[in-house]
DNA sequence: GTCTATAACGTGATAGAC
DNA sequence: GTCTATCACGTTATAGAC
């Protein structure tokens, strides 16, 4: 605390300007699209600082994305791999959890897909937790669940295809579905807020179609 | 019929070899990241050709595009708008087509909703469609189906995101669930084939889920 | 119609003054 | 640390020979 320092930009330095308009302009136009111009101007300030800062656009990108892929990861890994929750408590969680994330960044769930089928194999190695899903408790709990006939879909995969899809593509198909629904930022997030209660219901109508 | 034409290169002429390759290289990388070379080497050809044809690479990706809208377009609006089929006939039709459609071209989704990304209202505005769906057939039936208590919930956005979501997700996804599940294409597409059958089973119950 | 060579331009990165 | 001016390079697009 203290006295502050006596310098020309107190609290928010311009490192973290320029690594804030990074962010949201690889986010919105993905890492070709996007220029280094686009996010000096965006952050406020001289191209030549992104430079000095970061070294390269490559390099930027690199920690964008690595940011990125932690957010997802956080969620993710800690709820699949909790012996002491039920099935239906982690799809609880994980529909709150990630509905929360993309409401605050939108961009995020295109953005890293998108980048995926670029940079493919690069970005998918720095992804540990993609290789445990399988080996998870949540899917001991599921296999198990489908012994005692109490889930008739036997593949995992089918189930984590549903899940994911009823929480991610709402994100993905945003502009589409505000033109369809004729809906503004305020009413498309109350939809969101709205699926966070209901995905778990609908998820465990499907455990049990047949 | 009677005789080939005796010139050099008889059934597909080079401009249907640019298209195709054009198709490959943007479905793949998006506009901003694919290069007019990519596109000629892909097509087995100078670059100098591809202008001699299209103009320019915006033009090319124009075409490119309207034709990946026309796509989705063609399976949507008939299939909404039949007053003669039932809702559960339509999602059974619609997981159908798409899924076929998905399996063909792979990239589509990912393709189409990157780019509404970037380039945004001027994409929409080309999908007439997307205006007209609240006042298809399948909404009123629907809305029909609501109020005689044969579905519990209430809004058919969220029902059209489920659907969707099942239906798109996979594709968006595809390179993160092969690694998930260890998968190679051949056993990807066959978890694709059993969603066909299985989408409209899940949505049925998601309909009732309460 | 197809090619090679080159022009025209945009973008990432750096030099050097302050 | 921050700026302006500039370089270096890759990419789109075109000119012109064949």
């Amino acid at each position: 605390m203290a006295a502050k320092k006596n310098k020309q930009t107190p609290d928010f330095n311009t490192e973290q300007k320029i690594k804030a308009a990074a962010r949201l302009v690889f986010h919105k136009k993905g890492f070709a699209a996007a220029r280094t111009r686009d996010i000096a101007e965006e952050a406020g300030m001289n191209l030549a600082l992104l430079n000095y800062y970061f070294r390269s656009k490559e390099k930027l990108f690199q920690l964008i994305m690595f940011e990125a892929i932690a957010g997802f990861m956080q969620n993710m890994g800690a709820v699949f791999n909790d012996e002491n929750t039920s099935l239906e408590k982690k799809v609880e969680l994980i529909a709150e959890k990630y509905i929360d994330l993309f409401i605050m960044e939108p961009e995020l769930p295109l953005f890293v897909m998108s980048e995926i089928r670029s940079h493919g194999a690069e970005i998918l190695e720095k992804l540990p937790t993609v290789n445990t899903i399988m080996q998870s408790a949540f899917i001991k709990q599921y296999q198990k669940a489908v012994k005692e006939g109490k889930i008739t879909e036997p593949k995992p995969l089918h189930f984590i295809m549903n899940l994911m899809g009823m929480i991610v593509f709402p994100f993905i198909g945003g502009p589409m579905l505000r033109k369809v629904g004729k809906l503004n930022d305020r009413q498309f997030n109350k939809l969101m807020q709205e699926r966070k209660k209901l995905i778990p219901i609908w998820v465990k109508a499907v455990l049990k179609a047949k």
